[in-house]
DNA sequence: TGTTATAGGTTATAGAATAACATATCAAGA
DNA sequence: TCTTGATATGTTATTCTATAACCTATAACA
């Protein structure tokens, strides 16, 4: 049952073409919901929903529009309760903070607690999480001929998705 | 007339050795005055203020602190002279605004709008500029693969300094 | 049963950034 | 000289982002 995803076009985990989104929502959240079984972690309701809420946008989402859907649903209504699960989510490796927009966005491949490489559609708002491993060994190879230990690395890209790029050219 | 620079530990343009830090500051004011003399633009009080600031402290600085210093001197006293400044300078090329820490650091080779990598110590605070290039082009290999076009890239890795790291050693 | 750990509710505030409007300065051109 | 446009600054108010602090609820467990 393969649909399109409006208002903004989906993507695979770290490409842009068009995928089953209501399968990649239910496949991740059952996914998380797995690994916080296997590990302990509660997966309450606030924290399940805030996951689906960014699985559902396909992008980046600050913590007050996150907070305004919960408030919409009784969820919650201050400050605090978007950010604990947030909070819990990006600690845990189901989401991650995207630091040039201050905002989040879901983890596209979850579990392992790990840094990420983010391409980011300036057009339409969609988020892509790509492979950070050559950016990020690039990067450590120059701290290295310096002295300096990674500790955390934020890798972020700007730019047009495919789909964005093709509506630009006249 | 070479000295250390309290209270955090100097650094080079891209590593953490020690350096003339007075030298250091002269220089780049007058490299960025010079840029500005043959390209128009107005290095006003304010704006070189600001940049001095940067250089003294050599490390990541929130527009707020900018500001307080500002005001203390009677340059300003609201957010948006700040902000302003910190505009022009980085609009140009002569700071950097650091997203992990919503924070700003002066360039340490002024000049070409250009994006950085940096190295951020979580220890003493110092902000070092690496090249970046290594890592953009493995990133933008990798946006290539999925059909993106980069038009601007954050990379930042937080860690430890090599004389922070040594202190961390019992 | 009490204790501890974890999660959520609520109030208040801190921190970062900008919108909007008023004023000043100066150079180029009528 | 006047005035017009461009640029920079001054000021007020507001928006957006994030967290501190304190209190309550619940579940696991000694």
């Amino acid at each position: 049952m393969t649909q399109t995803c409006p208002p903004t076009p989906p993507v695979t985990p770290i490409g842009f073409a068009r995928h089953d989104h209501h399968a990649c929502i239910e496949g991740t959240v059952a996914v998380v919901a797995a690994r916080c079984a296997a590990e302990g972690l509660q997966l309450t309701p606030v924290r399940r929903r805030v996951l689906e809420i960014l699985l559902e946008r396909h992008r980046a989402l600050g913590a007050y529009e996150i907070l305004d859907v919960l408030r919409d649903e009784g969820l919650g209504s201050q400050p605090p309760v978007a950010y604990r699960a947030l909070e819990f989510l990006t600690r845990h490796g189901f989401a991650h903070r995207i630091e040039g927009l201050n905002a989040f966005a879901a983890c596209t491949h979850p579990g392992e607690d790990h840094d990420a490489a983010f391409l980011i559609c300036t057009g339409c708002g969609v988020v892509a999480e790509a492979q950070p491993d050559a950016a990020r060994a690039a990067l450590a190879q120059t701290a290295r001929s310096v002295g300096f230990t990674i500790r955390r690395s934020v890798i972020e890209a700007e730019g047009l998705c495919p789909s964005c790029a093709t509506d630009a050219q006249p």
